[in-house]
DNA sequence: TGCGCCTTTTAACATTTATCAAGAACATGG
DNA sequence: CCATGTTCTTGATAAATGTTAAAAGGCGCA
């Protein structure tokens, strides 16, 4: 197959050139998905990995009780929603698509030959791996140590910075097509308390929410608020201030 | 440099013979380290992981104010510490000990070189970090779906399945040398309610804990209460019921 | 042995967050 | 355009959890 031009953004800029090329030459097709779809559930066998191009996923510890799942990852354009599935070729969780999405695919047979031939290019995939298991590390510290107003700036935060980095937020605005049930399930806490909390930061100044576009009118004090710290996601050295 | 004469167990047992031949291979020296030091820092440069020989090892989001930091993962016999900080070459968290242990040093320089040369150990390695991922998202979901309770015994139970999966608990019963406030920093909750509910499963005939020992009386109500399955860790096909 | 420090335990009280309920706003499909 | 269902918003109330404080137990060390 030809090789697909796709943008590359967020996580996957951070390849090298001949990494990316070679990764996108084990591509064998870009599918469309509606939104609000489950695309991969749990334990069940997986062949292939999927790269978000466009659109917001998410994925989810299905939960005992139906009542109260937990969201454990959200998903922006240019992430591996699913890589860390080519190594054991099983999921613990569920995968779905808020937004209607694109994605690539990626058989893992096509990987495991790419991992065979350029190991340097599977030590990449694999840290991409570990950037998305850094940010599981930042939900635990945001759900277990900090209070609902921190929670939700944090979050915020976090979801500004990787759309920044994917080149789809623009000064401190972005779309978020989340409801406030959602973000419920993200942060850990209920949907009704998540209404509370965002207007208390609507009124802090801090920043807005209007049908799934979030407006930030002062960064500085939602990181204050939140104990955001960039660096979680990118290191030291990596990280450039400002917009 | 001979190779060290390491037991294999827990994660590390689930690896090859040929895989584990060739890791130990790499391993440059074995060492010991007391009970509550620091044994990484957070975005300090590393060239070389660990594996966890003998006794429990914390990871820590050191938290921006001091009072709250939040443990991120507790690692038993048989895991790779910071096997995840071989592809960055950084660590996003702090590492410390909490009992004296015993520690395997790997290189990263061997563990590339190891790579090149067989690339399905690197993915068997890989597979481990990912194996990683898979319990702090269990975290997430511990800490942002479950109330008190079901936390500590969806906890316990954790802790019970990884130290007898490393041949360290046996009929319920096992070491866990963690403080009330030590587990607070895991479960997010403070120590005082901890310290309450802890009561309420004893007094439940769930389990009970005496200077470090848990001692588990009915394991299926505390993976009731818990909500807890063990598939999360190991895949269904790979779970054997029973102890 | 006795002192000092840390951990555990319990109680009282304060605070945070969830739950329930109801109406308003908004979207979707006929 | 209406009818229906979902999401948002707010208030009242209940439940869960945090905080503070104080006493008891355990443990190492001089």
């Amino acid at each position: 197959m030809t090789r697909p031009d796709l943008d590359r953004r967020g996580m996957s800029a951070r390849l090298s050139d001949r990494d990316w090329a070679s990764i996108l030459d084990t591509c064998s097709e870009v599918v469309e998905i509606p939104a609000r779809t489950l695309v991969s559930r749990r334990d069940e066998p997986l062949d292939r990995s999927l790269l978000l191009v466009e659109g917001l996923m998410s994925r989810h510890v299905p939960g005992p009780y139906r009542d109260r799942r937990e969201m454990v990852a959200l998903e922006v354009p240019g992430d591996f929603v699913d890589l860390h599935s080519f190594p054991t070729g099983r999921l613990d969780h569920d995968v779905s698509t808020v937004d209607d999405c694109r994605l690539a695919v990626f058989p893992h047979s096509a990987l495991r030959k790419l991992v065979h031939i350029q190991p340097e290019t599977g030590i990449a995939l694999w840290s991409m791996t570990v950037t998305d298991s850094a940010i599981h590390r930042y939900w635990s510290f945001r759900v277990g140590a900090l209070p609902a107003m921190g929670r939700m700036a944090n979050f915020i935060a976090e979801m500004e910075l990787r759309l920044r980095l994917a080149g789809l937020a623009h000064d401190g605005r972005f779309s978020l097509p989340l409801t406030q049930s959602d973000m419920g399930e993200a942060c850990g806490m209920s949907a009704v308390h998540i209404n509370r909390v965002l207007r208390d930061l609507r009124e802090d100044g801090c920043c807005s929410i209007q049908s799934g576009w979030i407006e930030i009118h002062d960064l500085e004090r939602l990181h204050r608020i939140g104990h955001f710290e960039p660096t979680f996601l990118l290191g030291e050295q990596d990280y450039i201030v400002g917009r």
